[in-house]
DNA sequence: GATGAATGAGCATTCATTCAT
DNA sequence: CATGAATGAATGCTCATTCAT
């Protein structure tokens, strides 16, 4: 991947995420990444193919996070982990978070696969901690978290720290 | 406001709502409608103040229910209205929310002034009921709803009332 | 039909029969007959359809022709007549028949439909003047006056009428 | 010339017979003939300048045919071939004079410096024979074999062999 | 109130072509 | 000889919007 083709993407990224995908021009991104706007098309075959590998980029990053949370057996700890998850995110995943939050509302994409093996990882979790209804106490926590990186994405609020250790609390960690 | 101008508010909202503001053109809309493309504009302006005349109108739909939040005053109540609000909605109500919260994710819109009274609501009723931090508290359970909204908007899930419950017993409603 | 539309049918027609279809950009058409480029799309749906909208009216005129032809018993008048075609025609049918010649060579286009009546009609003439083999006879004549249309169309021939008697004097006329 | 410069005329020959030189972009002619788009222009140095190639190779190969006819001086025998000329083509004639044909209909390129020494013999042939109108005749003669030319590209019909004949023998040939 | 003709700017995409490697 | 990254202009088409009727 040349460097221009890195600087498409991550631009790309960017304004998808804080405009929406509709509402940026490919002519845009190829003046923001100081590029001709052929070039996109060259290296992405259209603009959805630029989303696509944007959001291929994201998946293999995202399956990283899901491999550490396969190693870790202490049930405590994954549960720690998840709700700790939208609290650190470096610039890059926060505009990848934000794109994907954003295109739920597209019609047609909604695509829980990312979610749906985080839920397993809950569900056993809660049942080795004797929960009631740990299928859907895990659905509930994944609700909560769904909400808490909305807030996050969108309004970056200060008191971020009090609201983690609340939840964390909640879940007596 | 004639017929028409219902009508066009109605099936836009539909549209706006099922696949986002940009992704809708004034001309489906008034295909969709079966009116002149003209008349959209006479009536609203804009595509904008289109958007801006549909939102109005929810506007007022949710300051109806607040009033009856206002009404209540066991602090029990308050919470169980809250928690219950995302799990009844009618076809209308179900495309305004979704519209609002597409909206969210587009630049430089979000607003937060809707849900601030209900906060206010909610932190008053946790103070009653001798809650820790009841501030905390009714930013958790709001950041909670949003995520159940979004999760109702998007996935319409079967098990809403075990889930609806599971939150209840939480708050030991 | 507005006088707009016409004048964007004709200046089109020209255009596609004086350089080719793909040569002509909706741009260079909408400038030419001075309306802005929607225009066209507005009522012409696309490119294409600009083109089919051409060729209908040219084809309502050809079977102008047919009529008369049909209407035409003695055989000797109808041979003389499909003869005579290709040497008068005013600047429209000019500019209709360059296209549609020129249509002949893209992709797919070929079409024999205009030319299969006028086969049969031959044909019976020249079974009437006992000719051996009529219907030979009658694709020979087509094809010669396909020739011959070539000719007129590309070159403006000055000997016109002489070429014209020359082949008459062939069939005897 | 390289093996890789043949495969791009030969290629580029047919595609723009079959669709049109405007139709076929320089990058349907890379991938098709497996070449980088650069390679055609390190060659050819424009489209233009590739299409010039591909008639300058046809144009020697017709000029064989000339020579051919200028070895023979029996004025039927001249006649037969050029009767015979389009019914015997290979691929690659075919290809190639299926383009000649169609250009003609561009704009400006109509060349009759091809058919001009031809009409020659044909005049001289006919003179011989002591027809009427010799120059006209070998006009005439010619134009009947435009169109078979442009019949036998165009349709590829299945009696070829009984229309040859039926010509010849109006040639008494 | 309602239509539909008309616009001009902008869209995603493709084009022929150049050039460093 | 050959590639493939890169360009900038042009393409067909859609957009929100205006306006005379």
């Amino acid at each position: 991947m040349t460097e221009k083709q890195k600087e498409i993407l991550s631009i790309a990224m960017e304004l998808f995420a804080k405009e929406g995908f509709d509402a940026v021009s490919t002519s845009r991104i190829a003046k923001s990444a100081n590029v001709s706007e052929g070039l996109i098309f060259k290296h992405f075959k259209s603009k959805q193919g630029l989303l696509d590998a944007i959001l291929q980029l994201g998946q293999e990053a995202v399956e990283g996070l899901l491999t550490s949370l396969k190693e870790e057996d202490s049930p405590k700890e994954i549960i720690r982990q998840v709700i700790q998850m939208p609290f650190d995110m470096d610039e890059e995943q926060y505009h990848f978070w934000r794109l994907l939050y954003s295109l739920k509302w597209q019609a047609d994409v909604y695509d829980e696969s990312i979610s749906e093996p985080i839920k397993e990882f809950l569900t056993q979790a809660f049942r080795k901690l004797n929960y009631g209804h740990p299928k859907l106490e895990a659905e509930t926590l994944l609700i909560l978290m769904d909400g808490i990186a909305t807030t996050v994405l969108l309004k970056k609020p200060k008191n971020q720290n009090r609201l983690m250790k609340h939840v964390l609390n909640k879940y007596n960690l």
